[in-house]
DNA sequence: GGGTGATCATGA
DNA sequence: TCATGATCACCC
């Protein structure tokens, strides 16, 4: 049995930990494993790292699990996806008590007790075969770096709960540190909040680290230097808004076209996509192209040029798609808030680029105001409908149809149309009609993906051009 | 010119 | 070779 860690001091447990790299789930608990132990609960892989990686006895406590080290311990799923291992899930931290929130301050508060120093145990999660779960890597994560956008992501939720609008909340507002929804199911999920001038209720929640900024995390070890930072880059602090610096970045190239930006700042233009990924890596004083932001993979931003007509009132050619589905891991999803799509909405940094026609060269096309983006209550509400519409067509089975175009044929489907819709649908996104994906009944359909509607990309863009 | 299925171009 | 962002093509 291991020795009892929770009040060893740091250096005993980083070794520990390191110890710990490279072994399964088998390995780690060897002929413990036949102790009558029921793992069948969810986080459970959590709990059997606590007890047999250090010994410590499951609790509840609002001390981290390394008491006298002051080291939260947490068990983090990965999963492949693209060949890659990335994380699976948000990290919960701390379930949040209303009521002594409002009375906390961020410097001894509960979140920031468990947040303060935390030691990530990355292990590659299988459902299926709980022996053979492997610790690909431990590693000690420190807040200090990102206190200050953590910290008020921390007020700005007391802020909300001290309004008495704690049942109004959403994980959607932040990029950090979100309250997101948690409990068993059923009445219990429902609390009590401590201001009930607008509702007597609020959904309970829990303080957790969000899958993306996570996910930068760990992508950030396994290579450090696939990264660059726009703070680091720019030389900001941590309280410059880094989403306004770059929108000022822009503005001496809006209203030109992209042909004469490129020239001036030396890059070549290929095509729309690789444009704007440049210019904004050559304002941000980037020194490889091929770097990701790290910033924006931490908040889950999202780059996407449109292009449209200016002359008539910003109107897209074309709608805006998303990545491929695939149907049979799509149907898993929990539900909208925990899907794939919603993570590809958190944020969007649209680029509007301005065509006479739809065919107009590139280099005569005019780079508009770019815009940040972020569905508010409204849209999210009405996302949420027509996903959960589309996943309930998925689930009843798809209905294909060939039908006779032009000298050939092509397949139509039963999947919600951008006519039928008012902001999401859903349509093929393949090499080619070969390339394909089965649904959940076994029906054969070329791959697809969700789009944003034309109409609603143009009511969107047109708005932000009348606000500035 | 919109709507929808199909496909291109690029980069890892 | 594949995923992705973007664009094409044809009917109405």
């Amino acid at each position: 049995m291991t020795r009892d860690y929770s009040m060893a001091v740091e250096t005993d447990i980083l070794e520990r930990a390191e110890e710990l790299e490279g072994k399964t789930f088998l390995d780690i608990a060897g002929e413990d494993l036949s102790e009558d132990i029921n793992f069948v609960n969810k986080g459970n892989q959590g709990l059997f790292i606590e007890k047999f990686g250090f010994g410590i006895s499951s609790n509840n406590d609002k001390d981290p699990d390394f008491k006298h080290a002051g080291i939260e311990l947490k068990v983090c799923p990965l999963k492949f996806s693209k060949k890659q291992l990335v994380v699976k899930e948000r990290t919960k931290i701390c379930s949040i008590n209303y009521k002594e929130l409002i009375q906390e301050n961020w410097l001894d508060s509960s979140a920031r007790k468990k947040l303060r120093k935390i030691l990530f145990v990355f292990y590659h999660w299988n459902n299926n075969s709980w022996n053979s779960q492997k610790i690909i890597k431990t590693v000690l994560w420190h807040l200090e770096s990102d206190e200050v956008l953590i910290s008020n992501e921390w007020r700005s939720t007391k802020e909300v709960v001290k309004q008495g609008n704690a049942h109004l909340l959403s994980e959607s507002w932040y990029k950090a540190l979100a309250p997101n929804t948690s409990g068993a199911g059923g009445d219990r999920d429902n609390v009590e909040q401590p201001i009930q001038i607008h509702s007597k209720y609020a959904k309970r929640r829990a303080f957790s680290l969000k899958r993306p900024f996570v996910n930068q995390y760990w992508e950030s070890l396994v290579s450090p230097d696939s990264f660059e930072s726009i703070q680091e880059n720019l030389n900001l602090s941590h309280e410059d808004n880094i989403e306004d610096k770059l929108l000022e970045l822009f503005r001496p190239f809006i209203n030109r076209p992209l042909g004469q930006i490129c020239k001036e700042l030396n890059i070549e233009l290929r095509n729309a996509k690789n444009a704007t990924n440049l210019i904004i890596k050559k304002i941000l004083r980037f020194r490889s192209f091929s770097s990701k932001i790290k910033e924006f993979e931490q908040s889950g931003i999202k780059i996407k040029t449109v292009p449209v007509n200016k002359d008539i009132g910003y109107k897209p050619y074309e709608a805006t798609s998303f990545p491929v589905v695939k149907f049979n891991e799509l149907i898993q999803d929990e539900d909208y808030y925990n899907s794939a799509l919603s993570e590809q909405l958190m944020r969007i940094l649209f680029v509007p680029i301005h065509r006479e026609k739809r065919d107009t060269p590139l280099a005569d096309a005019i780079l508009l105001n770019p815009f940040f983006w972020s569905p508010d209550e409204k849209q999210e509400t009405i996302i949420k409908e027509e996903w959960d519409n589309a996943i309930s067509i998925i689930k009843e089975g798809i209905e294909i149809k060939r039908v006779r175009w032009g000298n050939g044929f092509r397949e139509t489907n039963n999947l919600p149309k951008s006519s039928e819709t008012q902001i999401l649908h859903m349509r093929p996104h393949a090499q080619n009609s070969q390339d394909r994906d089965v649904d959940p009944n076994g029906v054969s359909i070329t791959k697809q993906s969700f789009w944003l509607n034309m109409s609603f990309v143009h009511s969107i863009i047109s708005k932000s051009m009348r606000d500035i």
